[in-house]
DNA sequence: TGTACATCAGTGAACGCGCGTTCACTGATGTAC
DNA sequence: TGTACATCAGTGAACGCGCGTTCACTGATGTAC
């Protein structure tokens, strides 16, 4: 690659990464940033956005697939706990609260990207919308995937995963943004403890997930009598 | 209440009611639309807007609280759902069918509420995340205080259901944006059978989550040897 | 290697537009007598 | 019931501002010879 080019990219690059910052810091959303905002923030002269993408739409899709990198990395590093926890037979309870821990951990590391991609999921932009829809999807159905690997999940079929899967995705949704909200609210309550809390929540929450997967049966529709 | 006083509170709500119709419709949010914009569509100057509202977030605020009467009507409509669970020997199954489908019923009759509240729950304004937030907890502890009525969940703890409903209600809001954004992508599979497919797969996901809490241990740290 | 020309990322002035907000106002409704 | 005044929801002009987009430009980098 060219000098030229190199600093092209190098431009393209901070004015994604100005359009990041300003759609997640301060509580607003990529609907209500302004062209000329991210190309001041970018350190670049309003006319200049145009060189690199015709609108703020176009840059919006182009920040969904530099943004849902992230979600590879840690779909990668969630497998790594499900090799663990497969080779290891270690009690499903402790397996659990560590790929809890791992998937919060990896939101601290880049919370803007994970507010992005949770804001605009349902955001202003029709063509972010069905671009982070994409992503989803792709997330979903590699997560059953990755589910069916585990010896307690190998007898089931990847339909069934499947619905599991839906509903982790659409959770991690909502704790990552929890998450991410938590020092907000200044309440008493110290952060680390509201962490810890939060925590112990969302491991009950996969756990009891994880007890409707041991006991489900393929056959949707059967009767269940229950005391 | 007067005639000047009843003619302001007509103005009021086309104030409300413009702004849900503007953040609604045409995949806009919240955070984009104008106070003019809003007086416009609601027929007045954009200068008499502040005779009713110091500004947007004020206007937001108080329309979180205008919409959530639909949560609480759901709600109810929801508790005769379960009576009628408890009252009669029917399937899990069926019932849990049941439920789902008085829940779309419930969303295709104000799907601008929905998309309202989803949307902006972690939209672009602090004021109206706030009110939403406190909302989304009140839905959440009275649906599990519902649950804790229901004879197959009767001995379970309120602490443990809230789990539950902690899930259900984050769930609630993922199937209501999919479920409105259904229609918006023009496939070749006909509308009708798309809806029954999500229903099925809502329905799936309601049964798994009743398996979970039906073989759920209040001690949430016991090793669980699964083969 | 040196020169002459082409490319093109970034510049800066200019435009028309819708915005939020102010202000003094109007005239229908409400109230006191 | 009738009159005189008060209230106040809605009006319309005006403001300064940031916006998206256009245009002709500059000057560093790339290319051909």
């Amino acid at each position: 690659m060219s000098l030229r080019d190199e600093r092209k990219q190098q431009s393209r690059q901070a004015l994604l990464d100005a359009a990041l910052t300003l759609s997640s810091e301060g509580g607003r959303s990529f609907g209500t940033i302004s062209l000329r905002e991210v190309a001041r923030e970018a350190g670049l002269v309003p006319t200049a956005f145009y060189r690199h993408f015709q609108d703020m739409d176009e840059l919006g899709a182009d920040l969904v697939d530099y943004v849902s990198g992230t979600l590879h990395r840690l779909r990668m590093s969630l497998r790594e706990g499900f090799a663990l926890s497969a080779s290891t037979a270690q009690s499903t309870a402790s397996t659990t609260r560590g790929s809890v821990e791992r998937f919060f951990t990896a939101i601290d590391k880049q919370p803007n990207y994970w507010a992005f991609l949770v804001r605009e999921r349902w955001g202003a932009s029709v063509v972010v919308r069905r671009a982070i829809d994409k992503e989803v999807r792709f997330f979903s159905v590699d997560m059953a995937e990755d589910l069916q690997k585990l010896p307690a999940f190998k007898s089931l079929e990847l339909q069934d995963l499947s619905i599991v899967s839906e509903i982790l995705v659409n959770l991690s949704f909502s704790w990552a943004m929890s998450w991410i909200t938590l020092p907000l609210f200044d309440e008493e309550t110290p952060l680390a403890d509201k962490k810890e809390q939060f925590i112990q929540r969302a491991t009950r929450q996969a756990q009891l997930l994880n007890r409707g997967v041991s006991n489900w049966e393929s056959k949707p529709d059967l009767v269940i009598t229950k005391t």
